[in-house]
Parts: C-alpha cells; structure tokens; sequence
DNA sequence: TATGGCACTAACCATTGGTTAGTACGGCTG
DNA sequence: CAGCCGTACTAACCAATGGTTAGTGCCATA
C-alpha cells in the first residue's frame, strides 16, 4: 500500500486513491440517481426533470447534471432559444449504467417492509437519538 | 400527487415521500458501500473494516455501519471482552444485497477510462470552476 | 510509567446541501 | 402599461453533514 500502481488507481475501490470512488459517488448521489432514472424513460428538458423528481431544487438538479454530463453519462443539449431550451439524454454509457441502478433501486424497494421492520426492532432495543 | 397512498410511499423514488429513498441512500452512501463490499468477502471486526477501507475514519465507519445494522443490512455481534471485540457479518438480506451493489462497482471500475476521458474533454470545452 | 490494542463517542471546524433571490427575453393577461 | 409566466440556470447565505482530533476504560507489554 506504499506505493500505488497506475492499476490500483483504476482498480480498487478499497483503496484511497481509487478515482472510481468519485465517480461512484456521483452517480449514486442522491439527485443523480434519480435524474438517471428518469432519463432511462426518456429524454427531459430540465423543468421536465425537475417535475418529475419531487423535492429536488433547480440548484441541486443543476449541480447532478453537470457533474453526470462531465462523467460521460448524460448528454445535455442546449437549443439557442427564448426561452432557454435544454434537453438531456442518456448516453450509450449512460443506458448501459442504468440498468445497474434501476436494479438496485427495485431491489431496496421492494425491501422495504424488511426495512422497516428491522428500524422498528432497532429502535427497541436502542432507541435513536 | 396531492395524496399519496401508502403504496406510494413505498413504492416510487420519484415521490418526495417515498421512505426508499432514505433506504438507498444509506446503501449507496460512500463509506457504507464499501463497508458492505468488504463484509462481502467475509464478517470482519470493526479494526479489520476500518484497515481494508483506505481513508475512512473510525468516526464515519462507525457512523455507516450502526446505519445499515438498524436498516437490517448488517448483524453486529458483540462480545463481552476486554479489549472489545464487535463483529459485523451481512443479514441475509445483505447478502442479497451485496451484489447489486458489486455490480455497479464493477461496471463503474471497468468504465473509468471513458469516464476520465469523459471528463477531460468535458473540460477542455468548459473548463472546471 | 507510557504505549498499544479495541470500538466507539464528544467537540469542533470544513465542506456540501438546501433555500431564496436574481438573471434575460418574449408572450400573455388584467 | 405593469406584472406574471415560462425557461434554465447561478449567486448569496444559512443549515446540515462530513471529517479531524481528542478522549474513554481496561488489560498487557516494554
């Protein structure tokens, strides 16, 4: 672990200079994963996104977009028009990191009621504080 | 939207009130993550868990993991000795967790040189704040 | 005596998340 | 006419969480 390869960069998550932990970071941040997901249904502008991601604000939407456009997953395009029209697509990476993220987020939805269960057993034994 | 049933609650990460949410991001958190990518190799004692993820403090190690023990991801096994000795397996439905999860870090490890390439191009157009 | 091992937690500062206001332009309404 | 709406952001500022550092108690060892 003193001295770190090229490989180790690239390769294991485990280590400190992974540069894959960012990125993995960015795409399972809380708003970009759910701006992945709607764009796995279609293409939206960004008041189409922001409709249909509720309780995300403009800022925090804006602020995933950029970082998923500059990873490579999403693809933003802008139409030079008043009033501002821009539109955002997955891209050939983006529909093909996708489906590891919807399978993620069935599985954990339909765990739910395990979830909650094992809060609610939790909290009995040791309440939160 | 106006009200929502309890099904939807459950059931649609779109929705400001869906409790997954607050489930996913506790999976998909930073150290939490690799906290379940290394209890897929094996239960391991706190020490173990905080020298195979590089960079993690015991603060925020401890912090992930009372999370995804109260969530039901993770059994944490006291025992009663000095010095004290915590051991942290996967639950069941951490195992069958696990490797949605290996998944995506796999797919994102195997992405990374397009990521970065990504990235640069990214910012030879528009270049980082 | 001092230090190390173990698994946390308290105190405090740094960074990021989130709220609110603002931008510019054309169209529509009262 | 003035005000508001739509659009897609960004600036300013406060709130919340992440991260650093110190501390806990007990036994063993140098």
């Amino acid at each position: 672990m003193a001295e770190q390869t090229v490989e180790e960069l690239v390769a294991d998550v485990f280590s400190r200079g992974c540069t894959s932990r960012e990125a993995l970071e960015h795409v399972t941040g809380k708003w970009s994963l759910l701006a992945l997901s709607a764009l796995a249904e279609s293409p939206h502008r960004f008041g189409e996104l922001r409709r249909r991601i509720e309780g995300v604000s403009e800022k925090m939407l804006a602020q995933g977009l950029q970082t998923l456009e500059r990873d490579g997953w999403v693809h933003r395009e802008v139409h030079s028009t008043i009033p501002p029209h821009v539109e955002y697509r997955l891209t050939g990476a983006g529909a093909e990191l996708v489906p590891h993220l919807l399978g993620l987020i069935d599985f954990v939805e339909g765990r739910m009621p395990a979830v909650r269960a094992a809060q609610a057993a939790a909290d009995q034994v040791r309440p939160p504080r």
